[in-house]
DNA sequence: GTCTATACTACGATAGAC
DNA sequence: GTCTATCGTAGTATAGAC
């Protein structure tokens, strides 16, 4: 499929130069086509950037949809969130940690700094609902109504798991490794379990004022 | 300054489309001189790119360095250490919320997924020193030895704040704005002091593994 | 559907005027 | 130091052959 060889070469390259950087003749030749594909399947370079994002947000769902922790239809125990919560991240990081991750990592990372019409595609995606599940559920373990502060602890939990992508090389520099071994994934999933469980703890403890 | 301003352009323009995607003569023509300046000045584009790799170094550090919590040479107690942990992250989340740092810190990350030479110097700046004092803070702050356990906690506290910015996008849409607000700031600063207390108290308690 | 051919614009580097 | 002029290359878009 011309199609799909098109898209996985151009997540790289949107993703490593940008919208206005990459080379739709680079992103052709590397999918063994020619340029004037991309504008007949998607109608210009702006258009492959857009399906880029497509694919991107489909590819950040694939191993996270079906998964009973992030059904929204279920309410859980404050238990059974908690629970959830610590799948739903162990799943993530080791999303952050696998290799495809790397090569569109850097265009949510460009959409959330900058974002543009791509930036809205993601987040109605996967990625949107993903969040806003984990803010239901911080407020289900919790016994808390207001969501302020679910979303705001929702914000740190995030960070301790994509901080593995969005600073990888000081990540391996601080871990003093050329790339992320089990026993200090192991370390860092026990870590960030921990983390999210001290803040859970005290989010229930702390009485919510009224 | 020509050179001042050719680098206040370069360091947008660089860190939003990449050593490839920026245009030599884009940045000129913003810093109101011509292509050829850069040529002169830098020795191209790929000097004006290392040059922006040091000039962001040193923004970075500006507001770090002299600050006594980074002083390597004294030895606090684990008390003082726990202090000077929590006055670098304050003004670290500062740094993450203002203005300016939204111009360099795309070129970090992609420096950080995609490291090139502009890496090592960001890195042998203050960033390095920095994170290096703060895995020593937290082995004094903890009473721990064991240098492994203190660099991932590091990493789960560097995360959290990091993240303000490098999802900044789904920071605000969680948090329903459009830009952080005093309030939110305050929430923020306030849970990720609590994060990185508890995460000191528990390496604290746990014995170190002889 | 896929490719060739073509038109036009913009790129970085360099040489040389001032 | 700063600029103009120019070179060779590479960019996107489009029309049309097959």
């Amino acid at each position: 499929m011309v199609q799909h060889r098109l898209l996985d070469i151009a997540v790289r390259e949107f993703s490593l130069k940008g919208l206005e950087g990459a080379s739709t003749r680079d992103i052709a030749a590397a999918a063994g086509t020619v340029m004037s594909s991309i504008t007949y399947h998607y109608g210009g370079k702006e258009g492959l950037y857009l399906a880029v994002a497509d694919y991107i947000a489909e590819q950040m769902g694939r191993d996270m949809i079906g998964d009973p922790a992030l059904d929204e239809a279920t309410e859980p125990s404050p238990a059974d969130a908690r629970h959830a919560l610590h799948h739903i991240f162990d799943r993530f990081i080791n999303k952050m940690l696998s290799v495809q991750t790397g090569d569109w990592s850097l265009f949510i990372v460009r959409e959330q700094t900058n974002p543009t019409a791509a930036f809205e595609r993601i987040w109605s995606g996967m990625m949107g609902r993903m969040m806003e599940r984990m803010v239901a559920l911080v407020c289900i373990a919790t016994g808390r109504r207001d969501a302020k502060i679910a979303r705001i602890a929702a914000i740190t939990m995030l960070g301790q798991v994509t901080v593995l992508r969005a600073s990888r090389a000081s990540c391996l520099k601080l871990l003093q490794t050329d790339d992320f071994e089990a026993e200090d994934i192991a370390a860092l999933k026990a870590q960030i379990a921990n983390n999210i469980d001290a803040t859970l703890d005290r989010l229930s403890a702390e009485q919510e004022p009224q």
